[in-house]
DNA sequence: TATTCGAAACGAAACGTTCCGTAACGATAA
DNA sequence: TTATCGTTACGGAACGTTTCGTTTCGAATA
């Protein structure tokens, strides 16, 4: 779980009895944590990441600010949560790798667009550059990620579509980066054109049909090759 | 100039006579800028983007607040301006686009991990993310990166190398992002194989050799046919 | 004289923490 | 079973610190 990496939450909700204790005492308030985590999701998209702080959200929350710091030791434990309430983009599964990653980009870049949940991941983004359990956290979904993502390009190696040498998470990579980097810099409105495009050169290529001839003598050897063997 | 842009700089250094001005008085002092500028770097460097704030680098700089604001609005710009102060990585030109591209990347992270470039640009896509200005720079930025880049793939395409209807600018988005991703998630030691492998796949394609009959035959009539036509 | 500079001061906001009174809870005693 | 106790959680208030962006000031420059 990713908000027990960074807050350490041993104890969820209050449930456990620690022996060190003499007492329960109260329970903790799951109405409480729902209204902390909605009112940090309201306050991210009504005033942007620049008006963002446990002020506000406890304001909005009408929590105290120790309730919020005895569950979330930062800003980005918090967004963290908040983003991992929001639904997943599902891999499409159309047995064809091409319209799997267009797929995915167009939901991925409609879902960031149109929730909040692309404020708050480029937030959290952000907010990794200057804390280091934040950044942790974010590699970690990221490595998370990279293997989901890949699935896409497992099943096309096993469809035969993709070659069987060809390492899924540096694709994943590829396509996630592309998509981050349109997060980052305001482009989630790009044309499917281009994401077509770019998709087409990971799964094609880009090189000339008769570039070289060190290419075409290369491809043709391996051809050769390739058929007496079977 | 990038820093015309956020800080809206008419004026260079005082050199200028505003007619609104009854006398020069005195001027602006290169001493200064260029001690802020060096401050914030060492500041930075020191303290990491956490411990940046222009408290700090007045305090480093030995100047007043009042000067870095009169001449750049925001954290975002002074970012900016170091930034734009630091080397650039070049293209390399070696006459094969794989290892133009790797080399290139090679170069990126080395750059931006032995130099103070790296925590630079980090810091100035984080503030992006809650600055309107430094985002509208920012994206500026990126747009000329990717032409530049670019080039190394327009130079592949002049001979031969690549397809003559690959949009460059495509493929440099997908190699820059790639190394935003890597910078953003602390992955600038990344393999020299992985490096390949990713540029490989732009270059190559990921696509089985004899995935599926319609790919295969695909490519044969595009060879029959593009033959005849030469 | 007008402009620039660094130092100091200003009011506002946010940070992370402590304190407070109240409510909730389980354990224990009657 | 009920009442009491000790413990924990809660929201509100307060705290000292830091930073923000701005204004004021006296000294230096042209």
């Amino acid at each position: 779980m990713m908000a027990g990496e960074i807050a350490g939450k041993e104890e969820e909700m209050g449930e456990i009895t620690d022996p060190g204790r003499k007492s329960a005492g109260a329970r903790r308030s799951p109405e409480s944590a729902d209204a902390i985590l909605d009112a940090a999701e309201a306050v991210l998209v009504e005033t942007g990441y620049s008006g963002f702080s446990i002020e506000a959200v406890a304001r909005r929350a009408r929590a105290g600010k120790p309730t919020i710091y005895r569950w979330w030791p930062s800003k980005a434990a918090l967004l963290l949560d908040v983003y991992q309430r929001q639904k997943r983009v599902d891999n499409p599964d159309t047995g064809n790798l091409a319209e799997d990653l267009v797929g995915f980009l167009k939901s991925l870049f409609a879902h960031w667009r149109d929730t909040s949940s692309g404020s708050v991941f480029r937030s959290l983004i952000a907010e990794a550059q200057s804390d280091e359990k934040a950044a942790a956290a974010l590699a970690e979904y990221a490595r998370g990620r990279r293997i989901h993502t890949g699935q896409m390009v497992e099943r096309a190696k096993a469809r035969g579509e993709v070659a069987a040498d060809v390492d899924a998470t540096v694709v994943a990579d590829l396509i996630a980066s592309f998509a981050w980097a349109h997060l980052l810099t305001d482009r989630l409105d790009e044309d499917e054109a281009i994401l077509r495009r770019a998709v087409g050169y990971v799964l094609k290529g880009i090189v000339a049909d008769d570039a070289g001839d060190a290419t075409a003598v290369r491809r043709r050897r391996r051809r050769i090759l390739s058929r007496p063997a079977k």
